[in-house]
DNA sequence: GCATGCAATCGTTAATCGACGATAGGCAAA
DNA sequence: TTTGCCTATCGTCGATTAACGATTGCATGC
C-alpha cells in the first residue's frame, strides 16, 4: 500500500483528479465502469467529439492509471483500471 | 441532495477534481483540513510560490466551493468547506 | 497481396493554466 | 491621518490543454 499522505501522495492525486478534471472522462469513466462501450469507436459514438478527441481523452486516463486497454482480442478494449480507481478513491476519501 | 449521476454530476464532479488537479492545491487542502495555516500569507509561508500564486490558487478552490473565505477577524481567514468536500467524496465514491 | 475498419498519431489553432512581479485595496494600530 | 501589513487583482509570459481533420499504422478478411 503507498502512502496517502506526503507530497508524494499529493502529486498523485492531483494526476489522478486532473485526469477526471473533464466532463468527457468523468463520462466515459463511468461509461466503463458499467462495463459498457468498451471499444473506442462506441465511445465516440456517444459523445459529440471527433475519434481522434476521444482517443486522446483515453490516452490521458490511461497514462493516469485510471484505465487499461485489453488487447485480447482483433480489435483494442478498454477497461477499468480498478487498481487506479481504488487509489483515488483513497486519496480523495482521507481529504 | 444532488444528483449523483448524469451530465450536470459529472460537470461537477469534473469540476471539482480540476480544481484538485494540482499538488500545490491538494497540499493547500489538506492543510485547511487539519485546521492549519488559515490565513493566505502562512500558506505561502510553507510553499516554494509567491503570494500572488497562492491566492490564486485560493480563488480556484473557492470558487469550486471546496474552501470558504472566513471574515471573522481583522484578516482573512481561509477554512475547508465542508459541503463541498463531501459532494466530491461523494461523488468520486460511486465511479 | 490488397482492401477494410478501427485506433493512434501528427499538425494546427484557440483557449486555458501556472507563475511571477507590480499594483491596488482594506483594515488596524500608531 | 498616516503607516504598515496582508490580500486581491492586473498584466504578461511561456507552457499546456482541448479540439479537429488528416494521415499513418495495424490487424483481419477477401
Amino acid at each position: 500500500m503507498q502512502a496517502l499522505e506526503g507530497a508524494e501522495a499529493d502529486e498523485h492525486l492531483a494526476k489522478l483528479a486532473k485526469a477526471i478534471g473533464h466532463p468527457a472522462r468523468v463520462y466515459i469513466l463511468r461509461m466503463l465502469s458499467r462495463k459498457e462501450a468498451r471499444v473506442c469507436s462506441q465511445i465516440a459514438d456517444e459523445l459529440p467529439l471527433a475519434q481522434s478527441t476521444v482517443s486522446e481523452h483515453l490516452r490521458i486516463l490511461k497514462d493516469a492509471g485510471l484505465v487499461r486497454s485489453s488487447q485480447d482480442g482483433p480489435r483494442v478494449g478498454y477497461c477499468i483500471n480498478f487498481d487506479g480507481l481504488r487509489r483515488l478513491k483513497a486519496l480523495v476519501a482521507i481529504i
